[in-house]
DNA sequence: GAAAGATTGTTGTTGACGACAACAATTGAT
DNA sequence: ATCAATTGTTGTCGTCAACAACAATCTTTC
């Protein structure tokens, strides 16, 4: 049952329907699905919260049009004017093959500037625009309402402590 | 600066030195880079987090070349048979179009077989073969190993409250 | 019981993202 | 002067989420 064609599932379900009664198990009808080992593993909760985090970070950025990746960029080169892509590439864990498409498009915006370093001609020393420096303030401060989604979400104690747990990865 | 070819990093260099040493800041040489607003974020140390734990769950696997998503469909398929790929990919908060090639990869590896449901045409009822299920026993014995070092690497009481705090998700 | 609408599995596309490999320009060490 | 390492860039590959369209099938409604 590798491949289907558009005729495969008529097909099989003519052949094997038979069968199929003693086979099946219970219905599961509504919502009693046990995930079993599932709920013991950090990794699980861990992608799922993610996958909301990240979708309300999007939606409360939406109207700036900036994505997570991008704020971790612009606060880190605020934070630091003047770093080399390699050096904000290994700060924030991101491939510096990666960065080159993200500065990109945020030095399209004129929201971050390349500027040729002056001790070593192969890197670039970033950093914001005026117009980025503006822009990054309401940035912060959407993140900001973003921050206390997830606060109301798990509750303000446990991000807290959230934070602290995960501060080594930092 | 939106395009730049072959010759634009030396051309610019050459345009641009003169100013350079006005702009640049200070040169940030070794690990002293700040991160400012991100700290105080959830979402980066989560994926910061989330990057870690699938690299080494993946690493953990890698002699049964079963990734985290995999794993969490045959644990779900396991431990509630006769499934629907609608009510696994709703379960699992994967979109039922992704599930499609999960399957199939599982189906060909003969670990999960697609049965014709009995009282819905449409639908497959999901079982694991019984190849699958001595072979998820043995997944799941490394996914135990994986979350050990998980464990070490946060604390094992750490791991307990981070499984508690993000309960909701799972 | 036939028409209309919803559901299920499938295919395809798009875009963000991580990983990897190659390359030119440049730097630093020998 | 030469050779290894670094930096930015380009490209490819594979994973993943999101979305749209479609055929087959079920359910609802008249």
């Amino acid at each position: 049952m590798a491949t289907r064609q558009k005729t495969s599932r008529k097909a099989a379900a003519a052949i094997r329907r038979p069968r199929a009664r003693a086979i099946n198990g219970a219905a599961h009808a509504g919502d009693d699905i046990g995930l079993d080992a599932l709920v013991g593993h950090a990794g699980y909760a861990v992608r799922r919260f993610q996958l909301w985090i990240f979708q309300d970070f999007i939606k409360t950025l939406a109207t700036v049009d900036i994505r997570p990746t991008q704020y971790s960029v612009m606060t880190v080169i605020g934070a630091n004017p003047g770093l080399s892509q390699m050096a904000v590439a290994k700060r924030l864990g991101i491939e510096r093959a990666r960065l080159v498409h993200l500065l990109d498009s945020l030095e399209e915006r004129d929201l971050v500037s390349r500027i040729p370093s002056a001790t070593d001609r192969r890197s670039h020393a970033l950093h914001l625009t005026a117009r980025g420096k503006t822009a990054l303030a309401q940035f912060k401060r959407l993140a900001a309402e973003h921050e206390r989604h997830v606060a109301d979400k798990i509750g303000k104690d446990n991000r807290e402590r959230l934070l602290q747990i995960l501060a080594c990865f930092t």
